[in-house]
DNA sequence: CTCCGTGCAAACGATTTGCACTATG
DNA sequence: CATAGTGCAAATCGTTTGCACGGAG
């Protein structure tokens, strides 16, 4: 970790690198790195998992997408990497931005924070997705 | 899920269950838990990790633990069920309690919140925590 | 005596890694 | 032409599950 920061390699812009990029930013609902496997594959069908669960990593480090840490057993990606929030259906675990992100007072919250030095904040919504709660209501 | 709530069954409070619940109250920084598995493992040398997941996920249902989704790659368990923020360590992924609980204004969001019917939100702090905090510096 | 809970090992799903090969800069 | 990136398969990590036995109510 330390050490990446050091040490930086030198980034190539591979086919398959330019292709996970621009599938990431028109794929819906912050894809998992599985589901935009599964786009790329109809373009690009001798695309390895690996090779995208290593650029997204990769991209990630470099800031030019962002992991999201969320519910769910997977990781989502995001192309946007502006601070925003974002909604999680429990039902279909579809994601979704929420914008403007919400003001939260961070003094008020310094001094009870233990002696974290605090780099930043992550906000989760979570309920039901417009089509899960049809479903669930009939 | 849904066949759960309605044909919930009868919980036995075990040695097991009784010790777990125990020792998730006095574990530091919200264990995960293998975490959880190895302190109970001084006490109750043939408890098996699988019990340790069953029971919090099983306690966790019966509303009497939280499970936490934070980042890192493994969940986390919380003795208190109340709600309330967490302050999550970027370098050694220990996670502490933040209170009070910021105020968010949920009223400002209802209206972008694109169909979903919210039922919640959480709030994750990250930043490093005072012990990696004092290591980086040197 | 019923049936919930246990320990064990094996299965599982998501992610990572070692390797020999390819292709970018 | 050096070395970053690839595809493939195997490994790993966290978690869940099937099964036969044990123990709470």
């Amino acid at each position: 970790m330390i050490t990446n920061c050091i040490m930086k390699k030198q980034l190539r812009m591979t086919h398959q690198r330019e292709i996970i990029l621009k599938e990431l930013q028109v794929a819906p609902f912050h894809p998992t790195a599985d589901e935009l496997f599964a786009r790329i594959k109809t373009k690009l069908p001798r695309i390895s998992l690996a090779t995208v669960y290593r650029n997204l990593e990769i991209l990630s480090e470099a800031n030019l997408v962002k992991k999201i840490a969320i519910s769910g057993r997977q990781k989502r990606f995001d192309w946007d990497i502006e601070s925003h929030s974002h909604v999680y259906c429990i039902e279909c675990q579809r994601v979704d931005n929420i914008i403007p992100n919400p003001k939260v007072d961070f003094d008020a919250i310094s001094p009870n924070n233990i002696g974290y030095k605090i780099s930043g904040c992550r906000i989760e919504y979570f309920g039901l997705c417009p089509n899960c709660e049809r479903l669930t209501k009939k």
